[in-house]
DNA sequence: ATGAAAGCGCTAACAG
DNA sequence: CTGTTAGCGCTTTCAT
C-alpha cells in the first residue's frame, strides 16, 4: 500500500511541474532545458522514484505487457517456446503473462478472455484444436496477436517450415540407405504434425520409396507420446524389416525409442531413428536424438516484432527454417552434444 | 483503442449511478435492490461491456496478477512448477507473468523489477543463486512473496522436504540389497540437491553402507546433465563394483543414464537408478526413472495461497513431502508408466 | 521551455 | 437503497 512516491513529489522536490517530470522521464514528447532535466533527475534518484506503470497504462491505453497461451506449460516444446518468446519480449522492455489451455477449447476461450481484461498489447496462441473461434476473439478485441507453430488462413502466424522439416528428416534417412522407412504422425488438418508428414512422405516418394500404408503410423493427439509407443511397437513386430523411424515429433521419437528398446532394437544401431522438434529433450535421450530442429529463439523474436508492428498487411504466414542437427540416434557416430564425429 | 464501453455506458443505459454499476459487479461494498441490479446486468449484457482491470487496478492498488521468476522456463523442473503455479492463480482468478533469470544474479534483479513495476499483487522466486539481494528486493517493496524450492530463513518458503526425498531414494535402494551405491549431488548451501545428498547419506549411513568420499559426486550448477555424465563415466570406470546410484535431480539421472549406456551398463538391470524430482522427463526416458516424485501441483497451490494470506507470521518454511514413484530404472519390473508390475 | 489542468475508467467515501 | 463526487498516478493539451 505505501505507493512510494509519486510524479507529484518528484515535481515538489526539483520545482518544476508534473508536466516537465513526465517530460523527462519518457523524453518527450516536449523538450526540456538540460538544466532542468539534471534536477528532475537528481529528485527522481533521491526519492527512489519509480514511475506506477497502472496509472501510465490507464491514460496511455498501452501496458507494456503480451499474453501467450499454450496448450500446455510444461511440455518440453511450448517451454522452450515460452522461454523464447518471454526472452524477446524482455529484451524489448516489456513482460510476459502466460496460460495453459490444458489442450481444451473452453480452456483457452477463458485464458485469452484473462489476457484481454489484462489489457495486455498483443496476444499469442498456440492453439490446442481449431483455432477459428479464437481467432475471432482476438479479432473482435481488436488487439494485434499472431498464432505460433501453426497456421491459419485469417490471421498472421509465425511457423517453423514443417514441410521442409518432414523433407529434411526423411532424406537424412534416405542418405543412410534405408529403404524401409516408417513415419510417425499424420495428425490434423494443417497441424504442424500434418505438414511435417507431408514432406517426408512426398520427399520419399520422390526417391521412389513411398511409404506403403502401414507404414504411416497416426497418433492421437495430445498423447503423442504413448500413442507413439504402441505404433511402433505394433510397427516393429509386424515389419521388423524396417530400419528407420521418422518421428514428427520428439514426443514421437520418445514413444518409439521405448517400443524400440523393449523389442531388442538398438535405436541409432540397428534402427535409425530421425526426430522433428529439437527440444532440449532429443540431447537428453540416450541415444541423444538426431532431429530437425525448431529456431526457437528466432520464432521468438519474429513473434514478439511482429505483433509490434502491426503492418496490417493482413493474414500471413511468416514461415522459418528449421535444421539438422545430427546426434546419435539416426546412426551417425556424432559425439553425445551434437557434433558430427564421423 | 476503442476501449469499448464504459462503467458509465452502462450507468446510462441502466438509468443508475456509475456507483451502483460497481456495486453490482463488485458484489459489494453496498446492497443493491434486486430489480435495479437486473437493470445493469441487462445493460452489462447488451453492451458486451467489460471492466477495464487497468483502472480497477489504478484504483483498488491491486492488479490480480501474480509474478514468477525462475532460473529458465525451459527445464523441466522449473516448467512444471510454472504450469502448476498458473493453474493455481487461474483456479484462483489471477494471472501470472513469468521471467528467466538464465541462472544469473543481475538478470533476476532485473526480472524481479519488471515485476515490481508492473505491480503484481504478490512475487514467487526461485532464486538462481545465493537469494539474499532478491529478499531484500521483495521485502523493501512491501510486496508479498515467497522462495519456492529453495529455503532461507528471511522469508517465507515454499518447499519440498528434500531431505525426506533424499533417504526415500537411498532406502529404496538398500530394500533393493545395493552395496555399493554412488551418490550424485552435493550442491551448495542450503540448495534441494545438497539437502537431497545430506538425506541420502544419512540414511546410507544409519544403515551402515557409509557413502566412501569417492562416491559423492559433486556436480557445479547449471550444468547438472553434464557435469554428473561426466562425473559417472569416471566413477564406473574407476569403481566399477558400483552396482546403483542416487541421482539427487532427474537432469543428474540424465546424465548418469546416458554414462552407465555408453560405457555398457545397463540400467534398471545390472546397474539400478533412483532419481529425485520426477519431472515428466523421468518418465519420458527408457527406461523410465524410479523417482521421488515433487508435488509440483501442492507446491504450486500452497504457494498461491501463501502470498494470498499474507499471514504475518514472519519467515517459515513449508515443507512438502515427495514420493517414490517406481519405474524401471531401479530394477523394479514395473510397467512402463510407473505401475510397480512385481 | 514550462505550468495548470483535464481526464483515462474505476471505486468508495459521503450525502442523501 | 442510490446518486454525486473525489481522487488513484500519469500523460498531454492548452496556455503562457
Amino acid at each position: 500500500m505505501a505507493t512510494g512516491p509519486t510524479i507529484r513529489d518528484v515535481a515538489a522536490r526539483a520545482g518544476t511541474s508534473t508536466a516537465v517530470v513526465s517530460y523527462v522521464l519518457n523524453d518527450g514528447p516536449r523538450p526540456v532545458a538540460p538544466a532542468t532535466r539534471a534536477r528532475v533527475l537528481a529528485a527522481v534518484a533521491e526519492l527512489g522514484y519509480r514511475r506506477n506503470n497502472l496509472a501510465r497504462a490507464l491514460r496511455a491505453n498501452r501496458t507494456g505487457t503480451l499474453g501467450l497461451v499454450v496448450p500446455d506449460l510444461a511440455k518440453p516444446f511450448f517451454a522452450e517456446l515460452t522461454r523464447a518468446i518471454e526472452d524477446a519480449a524482455f529484451a524489448r522492455g516489456l513482460r510476459l503473462l502466460v496460460g495453459s489451455a490444458h489442450f481444451d477449447a473452453d480452456r483457452e476461450d477463458e485464458q485469452l478472455r484473462a489476457l484481454l481484461d489484462a489489457r495486455v498489447d498483443a496476444a499469442f496462441l498456440v492453439p490446442s484444436q481449431d483455432p477459428t473461434s479464437s481467432i475471432t476473439l482476438l479479432r473482435r478485441a481488436r488487439i494485434p496477436h499472431a498464432l505460433v507453430h501453426r497456421t491459419h488462413p485469417d490471421t498472421v502466424c509465425i511457423a517453423g517450415d514443417d514441410v521442409s522439416a518432414g523433407r529434411q528428416a526423411a532424406e537424412h534417412l534416405l542418405q543412410h540407405g534405408h529403404r524401409y522407412i516408417a513415419l510417425l504422425g499424420v495428425g490434423r488438418a494443417e497441424d504442424p504434425v500434418s505438414l511435417r508428414s507431408r514432406g517426408a512422405s512426398a520427399t520419399l516418394t520422390e526417391h521412389d520409396r513411398p511409404l506403403p500404408p502401414w507404414s504411416m503410423l497416426t497418433c492421437p493427439f495430445p498423447n503423442l507420446r504413448d500413442d507413439a509407443y504402441r505404433a511402433t511397437l505394433d510397427l516393429l513386430t509386424t515389419h521388423p524389416q524396417i530400419t528407420a523411424i521418422c518421428a514428427t515429433t520428439d514426443e514421437h521419437a520418445v514413444g518409439a525409442l521405448r517400443a524400440a528398446t523393449e523389442i531388442g532394437r538398438r535405436i541409432g544401431d540397428d534402427l535409425a531413428l530421425v526426430s522433428i522438434d529439437g527440444t532440449e529433450l532429443a540431447a537428453y535421450l540416450t541415444p541423444a536424438l538426431t532431429a530437425v530442429t525448431a529456431p526457437f529463439d528466432t520464432l521468438g523474436a519474429d513473434a514478439v516484432d511482429t505483433v509490434l508492428n502491426p503492418s496490417g498487411a493482413g493474414p500471413t504466414v511468416r514461415q522459418h527454417p528449421l535444421t539438422l542437427t545430427v546426434r546419435r540416434s539416426c546412426g551417425c557416430h556424432a559425439t553425445h552434444d551434437g557434433h558430427r564425429k564421423s
